[in-house]
DNA sequence: CTAGATTTTGAGAGTTACTGTCAGAAGACA
DNA sequence: TGTCTTCTGACAGTAACTCTCAAAATCTAG
């Protein structure tokens, strides 16, 4: 159940999966993402286009993907019941972000300069920025038995994850020459205080 | 140039434009946002589809419409330069919001309603969002000579437009029921202190 | 009030993202 | 090997746009 032994098939999915996602980008880095059609990927990638909406819901979904959720759960989890609420967010933030990071930073670099582009991935990654901050929510309220629907909790949830979201607009539009994490400290120092 | 006597073109236009989203929202109230096809509304509102488009560049367009952004550029411009930055800030939103909440409270509310329910609509909410932090920042700047674009001012606002944001959510959800500047007061409070 | 310039409109054809269905191909498993 | 399940491609359809063009409505000069 745990072990991966990995059947021909499953390996096949994850070949057409990878296989989509390069042909995508390559054609966007052609030429651009709104020229893209999706028929176009299907063929570079040798798939029927409705091969293709089975792997990605959406045109967007190729872009979006987000590793990161899961990991700040898991790692806001971690933290000490008896530290303060701001400093184990912070700590929970930071790590898990440069875990990601050091995984796959071009890819970021690459999906954030379609963000700054492309209207429509910009409005899909806030709605999905939206849901982390729902999420986190439900995690705090869990913790400090805090309304998980009061406005006090909900404000400051939304503006920390919109710090940490100009944080990192802020570092890929800079060519991701900063210390991410630096930057994304100062963020949050602007919301919940140094 | 300023007086508008209004001609006859003019005035057909307005009435164009009135009918179109009147029709738009009664068949919303019936059958839902996605329900509903362009071409219904357009024949409802007795134009072709061609003209729904000259009017309303998209479906979501007619949910949007923004008069609060000219109205908080104009508070914010009337603030004195001697004034604290935040507390400029305070008092540029919250008094066009009362302005705005004063002629169309209603209005508001069902927009809310659809933001609420329609992901496309969230999404095109947000950017909108995105696009005032962006003129704010340049606002700002003006009257302070920071850097528009740097890390810091960025963040600042955009974590106050979020929480402004999540004010007037919270009020749509709870049905209009609570003071809306006291709401944002106290999301501002989160972020800037009281 | 009429003639001509300008703007607005509707019709129609085309593109693209996406949805649903279904038969056949391909991996899993006994 | 044969059956059972899953994956795939072909196809048809929908809805939001976009573009073009000719006809209709409004505006403006004379």
């Amino acid at each position: 159940m745990l072990e991966a032994p990995l059947g021909l098939r499953e390996r096949k999915k994850l070949k057409t999966r990878r296989a989509i996602r390069s042909a995508a980008f390559s054609l966007f880095a052609d030429q651009g993402y709104e020229a893209t059609t999706v028929d176009q990927i299907a063929a570079v990638a040798e798939v029927s286009p409705s091969t293709f909406f089975r792997y990605f819901p959406t045109k967007e979904d190729l872009v979006i993907s987000d590793d990161y959720d899961p990991l700040l759960e898991a790692a806001f989890r971690a933290r000490p019941k008896d530290e303060p609420l701001r400093q184990a967010l912070r700590t929970a933030m930071v790590g898990p972000l440069r875990q990601v990071l050091a995984a796959e930073r071009d890819e970021m670099l690459l999906r954030m300069e379609l963000y700054r582009q492309v209207p429509a991935i910009r409005a899909r990654a806030m709605t999905e920025q939206q849901q982390t901050s729902a999420r986190l929510c439900r995690l705090i309220a869990e913790r400090t038995g805090e309304d998980p629907a009061g406005l006090h909790l909900r404000v400051l949830v939304t503006t920390i994850v919109a710090a940490a979201g100009e944080a990192v607009l802020y570092w890929s539009e800079r060519g991701g020459v900063d210390d991410m994490t630096e930057l994304l400290d100062q963020a949050l120092d602007v919301v919940i205080g140094p």
